[in-house]
DNA sequence: TTCCGACAGTGGGGTCGCAAT
DNA sequence: ATTGCGACCCCACTATCGGAA
């Protein structure tokens, strides 16, 4: 198959807003590469993704590319070779030889193939598809049900690692699929609600308030065979399915240290203190990135859930039963900090003592809902506490996509006397904005601009007042306050404030006590 | 007919390792 | 030693489609 038949298909699913035709436009090509040995490929790329993890080829080293090819002639298989001789480039040179490997397939790649391969390359393709739509659309290719496609996706950790599975072995080898210990699932993840209150409302009423910790979330596996130790394997994998097992020593050794030989379990881990608290999210992360391991800071894991213990699957198992098998395998010390409640009053004194300890907040979870692997469902719910600060707006940024041609991205300060302009940045934003916010800030900002631009940035007289919610601050380098704001977004613009009348630099860093 | 769950898009700050300067 | 890039950790929010109610 050519690649320009993916770049076309690409083309009519960005063309088209309706997502069953988009799904259409897929199933058509998948149904086209079924019997070929490019599959896997083309399931990836029409997803948007190479099937590389890392090229170390970014948008910087794409920035100049040869004159494009009148003829399309690239052949999918070909690309990918390509790709993953790019990938396995390393050492001092690499930066040449990558820019050599890139250019030669960038000189045989048509126009069309060359704006549609950077986009692939950079992440951004924004065709309107992604993973769940291919998953509808290789469900279509097939005629099995999505379903069917995606419990088998979800346990296989990717949608490319069934589609052959779906495509020769039909029904029958997608339910063979199942959850093995050794190889990651997709993690469960939580919707959110503003408080606690409407978060066991969403779950039905009842359910556990697990404390929710500020760290990495980790799955954990061991496949231990009942021999000897050197067959106690222990896998540990990020959310993204990374492996960091090497990175994590104290992980390994907690999960070998529990009366059980194979299992999968579902957790966080961070920094504490002496005093077991937590440690600011920056060193867990920091820690957690490290390539060879023990520097300094330990983390710790607890564990919030556990999806298969000696040969017994969880999965589909309640909330219930799967937290009754998590306190028979793991210490108290291990497991996040849970109460089980119906009563709204118990919920929040629960959330207060939670904060008042460190944490960031709470989970709240359906304890009759099975651990549904890779869905954002109503099962799990987030609430954390928000922090607001009236901050003014110095500068902002064009947007692009959809935002393309509206002033999109503002640059936010607060008072302080001790910068030359009074005004010192703590941070981006372009979260919280309505379309009628968009049009309006593009016409109040082209207003209050001055100064040169670069056609990028636009700068503004610090004028405009605006309420800012936030998770927390965090240490900076970037910003002279030496602060920086986390998860900013837009409440509201305030026209019932004037600059002078905005939050100083020093009432925002009492925000962190 | 209205409601709401799922999806994709639009980007934020910080951290590391690596290669080039 | 510093700098820039790529990759990945944490993530919020809005608009839209289409099935559920």
């Amino acid at each position: 198959m050519l690649l320009i038949d993916v770049v076309t298909t690409s083309s009519a699913v960005a063309a088209t807003r309706s997502r069953k035709q988009k799904v259409a436009v897929i199933a058509d090509l998948l149904s086209r590469a079924a019997a070929g040995p490019e599959l896997e490929v083309v399931t990836s790329y029409v997803g948007g993704a190479l099937l590389q993890r890392r090229t170390g080829v970014g948008w910087r080293g794409l920035a100049s590319l040869p004159d494009p090819a009148a003829e399309a002639s690239l052949t999918v298989v070909g690309v990918d070779a390509t790709f993953e001789r790019l990938a396995r480039i390393s050492g001092p040179g690499s930066q040449a030889a990558r820019a050599a490997a890139v250019t030669q397939l960038f000189a045989a790649a048509t126009a069309d193939e060359q704006s549609w391969l950077r986009g692939l390359v950079t992440g951004e393709l924004r065709q309107g598809a992604l993973d769940a739509l291919v998953q509808e659309g290789l469900a279509v290719a097939v005629g099995l049900p999505v379903a069917a496609v995606r419990r088998a996706a979800m346990l296989a950790g990717s949608t490319v690692a069934i589609a052959r599975a779906a495509v020769e072995g039909g029904e029958t080898a997608l339910a063979a699929i199942g959850l093995e210990v050794g190889r990651p699932v997709l993690p469960m993840l939580a919707s959110s609600a503003p408080t606690v209150a409407e978060a066991l409302v969403k779950v039905g009423g009842e359910g556990a308030v697990d404390t929710k910790l500020d760290g990495i979330r980790v799955q954990v596996h061991r496949l231990g065979d009942g021999g000897s130790p050197a067959d106690d394997t222990v896998l540990v994998v990020t959310r993204s399915l990374d492996d960091i097992t090497a990175r994590l020593p104290e992980v390994v050794e907690v999960a070998r240290s529990l009366p059980a030989r194979s299992f999968v379990l579902d957790g966080e881990v961070l920094a504490l203190d002496a005093a077991g608290r937590p440690r600011p999210f920056q060193e867990t992360a920091s820690r957690t990135a490290l390539q060879d391991g023990v520097a300094g800071v330990r983390v710790t894991p607890f564990f919030f859930d556990l999806l298969h213990v000696d040969g017994r699957d969880l999965l589909d198992s309640p909330g219930t039963a799967r937290a009754a098998a998590l306190e028979a395998l793991v210490p108290a010390e291990f497991r996040v900090p849970r109460l089980v409640t119906s009563d709204v009053e118990a919920a929040e004194a629960f959330t207060r003592h939670v904060l008042a300890a460190g944490h960031e907040g709470v989970v709240v979870k359906d304890l009759a809902a099975p651990y549904a692997a890779g869905r954002r469902g109503a099962a799990w719910v987030k609430v954390k506490p928000v922090h607001t600060l009236d901050l003014v707006v110095l500068a902002v940024e064009w947007g692009s996509g959809r935002r393309q041609g509206l002033l999109s991205n503002i640059h936010l300060g607060a008072r302080d006397d001790a910068q030359p302009g009074g005004f010192v940045m703590l941070g981006k934003t372009f979260k919280g904005m309505t379309d009628e916010m968009l049009a309006w800030q593009t016409k109040r900002f082209l207003g209050l601009a001055e100064g040169p631009t670069d056609g990028y940035v636009v700068r503004v007289r610090p004028e405009q007042v605006v309420e800012i919610a936030i998770d927390g601050l965090q240490a900076s380098t970037r910003y002279p306050g030496g602060v920086a704001l986390r998860f900013a977004r837009v409440v509201r613009y305030r026209d019932d404030k004037a600059a002078g009348e905005a939050d100083t630099l020093e009432t925002v860093k009492e925000l962190s006590r």
